[in-house]
DNA sequence: TATACGTGGCT
DNA sequence: TAGCCAAGTAT
């Protein structure tokens, strides 16, 4: 064992550590790492309903690199991060043809795979092979920023490697997957970012925040930016048997991958929805109704939703098969609807529209 | 190095 | 309540 450290924490997990999560069970390499990725930037308790329907439908890596994309993204519409569904199957194919369906036991490959970066590699290593290696993620940063009264923002390269150093002195030889459960545990249940509990902390004895009475200080926060103000228009096309468009989103970009109302150009003014619709889908429009908008708000903007009703001619067609679909609601919502507009298609008391 | 990428909980 | 933040990675 190597320091103390590892030592009270490890006995701290015993009493009061999480052993009975879903991916704790039943535990290889497949559930650790679908676990893993979805847990990126996402609470415990926003992942587990996912997690559970997840493995459900996909239980294993042949699964998973199989299964048509629309069905992956549509098990994680409503999580975020969307690009981590597209990378999840790019690597689950990847780890099928190129390591015979079993994942490597190897940082370096596994960071060769879409999605996983050095963090997540060390969970995988730490929690699927029990081997050595060190994580960094929100909770241990708190921990370790705390511990070590480490100043500055986590995002600057200066702090962040000063962090991975005081993680990687502190990971023990013996017991590293109870270790790094341990370690975050602790700092999502007794080192939280506010109101922490440091009393009844196995590590204030050490700690140089407790020890200056300074433990909200750290770890330093972001530097705030104002956040910009987009507009868009998004078009409820309906046509004479009350099916709507919908249009799978480019991979890149906002919602990328998923199904949803089609965007028109925010610059255009109302009584131009109508033509632009034909100019830009190919099909004839009338009676454009224009709903009331609302903002959305983003990690990095502000975006102002203007909903517009518009009723396609009968026998409308539209160019580009593959891309867009006329679907009853229903149907709609079997696919990767991400669920702002899924709100605008399911909640009349919201847009007062369907 | 800075920015993009989501949604929901907390204060 | 509006802003901050959460089991980070890709570009």
């Amino acid at each position: 064992m190597s320091d103390s450290f590892a030592q009270r924490l490890l006995d701290w997990y015993d009493r009061h550590g999480r052993k009975a999560l879903p991916w704790h069970h039943d535990r290889n390499a497949y559930r650790v790492w679908v676990s893993e990725i979805m847990l990126q930037q996402t609470q415990v308790a926003t992942v587990i309903p996912y997690y559970e329907a997840f493995m459900a439908r996909f239980p294993s890596v042949h699964a998973l690199a199989e299964a048509p994309v629309d069905d992956v993204l549509g098990h994680w519409s409503g999580l975020g991060y969307y690009a981590r569904a597209r990378n999840l199957q790019k690597a689950a194919q990847q780890v099928v043809t190129e390591f015979g369906g079993d994942f490597p036991a190897d940082q370096a490959q596994l960071e060769s795979l879409p999605g996983i970066g050095r963090s997540t590699a060390a969970a995988i290593l730490a929690q699927a092979f029990q081997q050595r290696a060190t994580i960094l993620d929100g909770n241990v940063k708190r921990v370790l920023a705390r511990h070590h009264a480490v100043d500055g923002w986590p995002g600057q390269t200066r702090v962040l490697n000063q962090l991975w150093d005081h993680a990687e002195s502190h990971t023990p030889t013996e017991r590293v997957r109870d270790y790094t459960q341990a370690i975050m545990d602790l700092g999502a249940m007794v080192c939280t970012r506010s109101r922490p509990g440091c009393d009844t902390c196995p590590l204030s004895s050490s700690c140089a925040a407790y020890a200056a009475d300074e433990a909200t200080r750290y770890p330093g926060s972001k530097p705030k930016k104002e956040k910009p103000e987009k507009s868009t228009w998004m078009v409820i096309l309906e046509d004479p048997d009350g099916r709507v468009l919908l249009e799978k989103r480019p991979a890149s970009g906002i919602w990328g991958g998923l199904w949803s109302l089609p965007e028109l150009d925010p610059a255009l003014e109302s009584d131009e929805l109508a033509e632009a619709c034909e100019r830009s889908l190919g099909l004839s429009c009338q009676d454009v109704t224009i709903q009331a908008g609302f903002r959305h708000t983003f990690s990095h903007y502000h975006l102002h939703i203007r909903p517009a009703l518009i009723a396609a001619r009968p026998q409308a067609r539209v160019a580009d098969d593959n891309d867009r679909r006329w679907l009853y609601r229903d149907e709609a919502l079997a696919l990767g609807l991400p669920a702002p507009i899924r709100t605008l298609l399911t909640d009349p008391g919201q847009t007062a529209l369907l």
